[in-house]
RNA sequence: UGCCCGAUGGUGUAAUUGGCAACACGUCUGACUCUGAAUCAGAAGAGUCCAGGUUCGAACCCUGGUCGGGCAACCA
């Protein structure tokens, strides 16, 4: 593939990092990566994005990328996060190096060193209340000020940091405070807070603690117990870099790989929220059906809508790395859809708006076994037997009662190719008293079935069912879940007030070829004309299912 | 008002590190077509945020602005 061609050419800015520190033997060539989500919400897109940058990145060099919960927050975090997190990684095709791994595997190890910190004069404990510590905080432009415990002595720190330990201190009483710079210009500098009292159940490690590290506290550390070489993070940490780096200072011994904290652009997508707090909002409110709808913009939402890996890694790939924001257009992730499924998916006949066709003259009972070709794409998908009969349906908007020119389909004494079978004549049809169109009346050409080498041209070629054989399904049309490009994006307006009201259609009356009587779940196809389609967990042998992933391109309705 | 990032067609991402802006999506033509899909051929669209400077030469370097994003959770 030429993209392919392009990145073997040029790298992104993390990649020339990757390369000099390889040409200059640090770390000993060593290239070591993680992917450390919370365990706090299910995977979306973004973090499709992040796997795919430090997974793809290990492989491309030769490196390793581990999986590492960062569990230091157990009043957010729950196992059922953690598994679904590795199921999404593992569907996207990519391995972990090892077992999973969890920061709160290090608890005893950031413990000792935050005994250290206090040994050598780095940190205190702090007993005011925390709107006292903040206050102290200062803002941006003004410095801070310092605690009065600031400077107790390391004995009474130990002592008091004990008892936090020790379950003898109340939630927020206590504090350990590293101490470097109260007039920092980095907020993130003025005695950032590294421990704190929870009396609350950790999902691994039950009711050991009663403190937890903060994030900064455990991330950097636990990078470098773990010999992470490049930790690859959003641009919001940016301004955290240099409290990581003060941590490893204090307490990374030489000669062991140094981890380097380097950030890039989250994904943004347009006509989405991209936030697990807003996710978890509209699932908790029961604006989606769950975590997996298929109009979330999660991993499992992704899957259940019927995307690949693939595409999703194709994505990935195309919309590339760096550190300006953006916003990529759905449509993009789309195109990436459709290019895989075109290549893979079988093409059938499925009508979602069914209105009847009577070929006239054609004998009432003779069904005939026509060969369709399962994928143009593939020589080796085969082909399949479809049956041809005297009543059809057609898609009801594939008749007009009076089009206009350019309407390549059928209408009053226009004719169609039926594809895979005859042309049939519009002679006539009937309404009922609604003005709805019931059936229509058509004649066929013997003479231009397919394959029989006809000359006879025609413009448009219709898709179709047999009556007698057709299979009755439901149809679930997706659209976008917001109908504002940035729907979070509004100061006082909420993102909820975008929601698009028509983001879920339910076509219940579908007819789709005998062919697709069996299926399973998750399979794909093509609807030829409509889109790419795969069957819905929900989906049940008598009455299957189906979820649109994606229309196809249409140059018509832009008309 | 402080600090940290960033700025290249409509949207993203490049430009062999100073050599006269490329690729993808999208858009528009046309060809082909038993999917108005796919495929194929072609076109339009930025002179690189602005102003100076260095240089034979600047998207890349320097200076000063402008604009956008981020930072003041016992969240990550």
């Amino acid at each position: 593939m030429e993209s392919a061609e392009n990145n073997a050419r040029s790298l992104n800015f993390i990649e020339t990092i990757i390369e000099e520190d390889l040409q200059n033997n640090k770390n000993n060539g060593k290239i070591h990566f993680r992917f450390p989500p919370e365990p706090n919400g299910y995977l979306h897109i973004g973090h499709a994005k992040s796997i795919c940058l430090n997974f793809g990145l290990a492989e491309k060099y030769k490196g390793l990328c581990n999986l590492r919960f960062d569990d230091t927050n157990p009043a957010k975090e729950d196992v059922e996060y953690v598994d679904s997190i590795k199921e999404d990684i593992q569907w996207l095709g990519f391995q972990w190096n090892g077992e999973p791994l969890f920061t709160s595997n290090y608890f005893d190890q950031l413990y000792g060193w935050a005994m250290q910190l206090i040994k050598q004069g780095n940190a205190y404990v702090d007993e005011q209340p925390q709107e006292e510590i903040s206050r102290q905080k200062g803002v941006p432009t003004r410095p801070g000020t310092e605690s009065p415990y600031r400077n107790r002595p390391e004995e009474e720190n130990l002592l008091l940091f004990e008892k936090m330990k020790n379950g003898e201190v109340a939630d927020g009483a206590m504090v350990l405070r590293a101490k470097i710079d109260m007039s920092s210009p980095n907020m993130h500098m003025r005695d950032p807070i590294i421990y704190r009292v929870l009396h609350a159940e950790h999902h691994r490690t039950g009711n050991k603690w009663n403190i937890y590290p903060m994030y900064d506290f455990a991330h950097g550390q636990s990078d470098y117990i773990e010999g992470i070489t490049h930790s690859l993070c959003t641009l919001e940490f940016e301004i955290h870099r240099p409290l990581y780096d003060w941590f490893l200072d204090q307490l990374a011994e030489a000669g062991r790989p140094r981890p380097r904290q380097i950030e890039f652009a989250r994904l943004n997508l347009s006509y989405t929220v991209m936030s697990k707090r807003k996710l978890l909002e509209m699932v908790e409110k029961n604006l989606v059906s769950g975590w997996d709808d298929p109009r979330m913009p999660t991993i499992s939402g992704l899957r259940r809508r019927g995307y690949t890996p693939e595409s999703i890694r194709q994505f990935a790939d195309r919309i590339g790395i760096a550190k300006r924001d953006n916003v990529i257009d759905v449509g993009l992730l789309e195109f990436s859809v459709r290019e895989h499924l075109n290549k893979i998916t079988p093409r059938v006949f499925g009508v979602l708006d069914p209105v009847k066709v009577i070929i006239t003259n054609y004998p009432e009972d003779k069904v005939e076994m026509l060969e369709l070709i399962n994928n143009p794409e593939d020589e080796t998908a085969g082909t399949r037997q479809v049956p041809f009969s005297r009543e059809l349906y057609i898609e009801r908007n594939d008749f007009m009662e009076d089009p206009p020119r350019k309407f390549f389909r059928l209408g009053p004494g226009r004719e169609v190719r039926l594809k895979g079978a005859y042309f049939v004549k519009c002679e006539d049809y009937k309404k009922d008293e609604n003005g709805n169109v019931t059936a229509i009346y058509c004649t066929y050409d013997p003479d231009t079935k397919s394959g029989s080498g006809s000359q006879r041209k025609v413009k448009g070629t219709l898709h179709w069912v047999s009556v007698q054989h057709a299979v009755n399904a439901e149809v679930r049309l997706y659209d976008r879940l917001f109908l504002d490009e940035d729907p979070a994006g509004h100061k006082d307006r909420d993102f909820k007030e975008f929601l698009n009201p028509d983001s879920l259609k339910i076509l219940q009356n579908c007819k789709l070829e005998p062919s697709l009587k069996e299926i399973k779940h998750g399979d794909k196809f093509q609807f030829q004309r409509l889109g790419y389609f795969c069957v819905d967990k929900d989906s049940r042998s008598e009455y299957p299912i189906f979820n649109r992933t994606v229309p196809l391109r249409d140059s018509w309705k832009k008309m």
